[in-house]
DNA sequence: TCTCCTCGAGATCT
DNA sequence: CTCGAGGAGA
């Protein structure tokens, strides 16, 4: 969010977006450490490029108790000239020209720092941040209350990215932390649970959720939030690994066992009725597993891969898939081999699948 | 069957 | 960002 433009020595001129790799920052880890730091910052937006830091805190933890905190308002970098054009402008959440927080920062440089509807969010007005410490002094502070701990944080990965850009910007260390992202747990601890933000992973733990949007407030929701999910973990899981093997890479595939017809009755007359029928690409309309489905319910048989035994190879569009090598599929590579070897195998586009069906 | 890759869809942060 | 779907290759 937030408008392009960054004023500097009386002129505004657009920023450039810049591309970061980041090449330092921590990798989000599964684990379930007793002595970290949440974290949590306030920003004037959700755009690294475009919006500012406005206040961050963090809380230490030590054997599961938090023992000490640290938490500052911090002086914006980036900020709006007054009554300049924002694409939100039309939504009445974000301007109310009556709201004190709206007013500009200073009647002389008529630009300022938080939209009324940041205000509204978490309270943090225009003059707080017209005498918060600078980022020069606050970042190096919180680096150094962090230090080496595992960082804990619901959807952290945000506030990383803010932090890693400012420490970079203001040339002071670079935050290299492993962090646990208690979104992701609550995702796979909750799985029923429609969202998964603070406020209903917070209501889920029964912690409680008062004086959100604060950064401290909500680093002490969070704590509270992975201690009672960790508790959880600990009751239903008799090891950790056991947890972890939650987040390991599936490569997931359609059973073709699973998919059974849904009539009793078939006309043997049908072109798939006892054929072996293979996909491959997309269909565009139907998902895979409902073509598939309907192969089944005409008598026909499935399978995932093209055999001596396939009937027909069913092809979709590879626009978006670029594993294939040469527009063509291993399958349909070997489906035309099969043919060439004298087996009744058809390549039929997913049109023609469509008709025949 | 397993792993790695790429893509799109959907969700969360202020 | 994460995750699922699906292609490729071992």
């Amino acid at each position: 969010m937030g408008l392009k433009l960054e004023i500097k020595d009386g002129y505004y001129r657009y920023i450039e977006p810049e591309i970061t790799d980041r090449e330092y920052k921590g990798k989000s880890i599964i684990e379930i450490p007793d002595d970290y730091t949440v974290i949590d910052i306030e920003t004037t937006g959700y755009d690294c490029v475009y919006d500012s830091i406005i206040e961050i805190s963090a809380l230490r933890v030590r054997d599961k108790q938090a023992v000490d905190s640290f938490s500052s308002l911090v002086k914006p970098t980036k900020f709006f000239e007054f009554g300049s054009y924002d694409k939100r402008a039309d939504e009445d959440d974000y301007y109310d020209d009556s709201s004190p927080a709206f007013r500009p920062l200073s009647s002389t440089t008529g630009y300022y720092y938080v939209l009324d509807f940041i205000t509204k969010l978490t309270g943090i007005t225009n003059e707080m941040l017209d005498d918060a410490p600078e980022p020069r002094d606050v970042i190096p502070e919180f680096l150094s209350f962090v230090g080496n701990d595992i960082l804990v944080g619901h959807n952290t990965n945000f506030d990383i990215n803010f932090l890693y850009d400012a420490a970079l910007s203001e040339n002071c260390g670079t935050l290299k932390n492993n962090f646990v992202d208690t979104l992701r747990f609550s995702r796979k601890l909750f799985p029923d649970m429609d969202h998964h933000r603070l406020s209903d992973t917070a209501a889920k733990c029964a912690v409680s959720y008062e004086n959100a949007h604060r950064a401290l407030s909500d680093c002490k929701i969070t704590f509270e939030c992975f201690e009672k999910m960790k508790s959880i973990i600990s009751e239903r899981y008799s090891d950790i690994s056991q947890f972890k093997r939650l987040f390991r890479y599936v490569g997931k595939r359609i059973d073709c066992s699973t998919i059974t017809a849904q009539t009793g009755e078939f006309d043997e007359d049908h072109p798939f009725y006892n054929k072996t029928v293979v996909f491959t690409g997309d269909l565009g309309t139907m998902s895979r597993k409902e073509a598939m489905q309907l192969v089944v319910n005409v008598g026909g048989l499935i399978s995932d891969n093209v055999t001596r035994k396939t009937n027909y190879l069913v092809v979709g569009s590879f626009d978006f898939i670029k594993s294939v090598k040469g527009n063509k599929s291993t399958k349909m590579k070997k489906a035309e081999e099969l043919i060439l070897g004298g087996y009744d195998l058809k390549i039929i586009s997913d049109k023609t699948f469509f008709e025949l069906i």
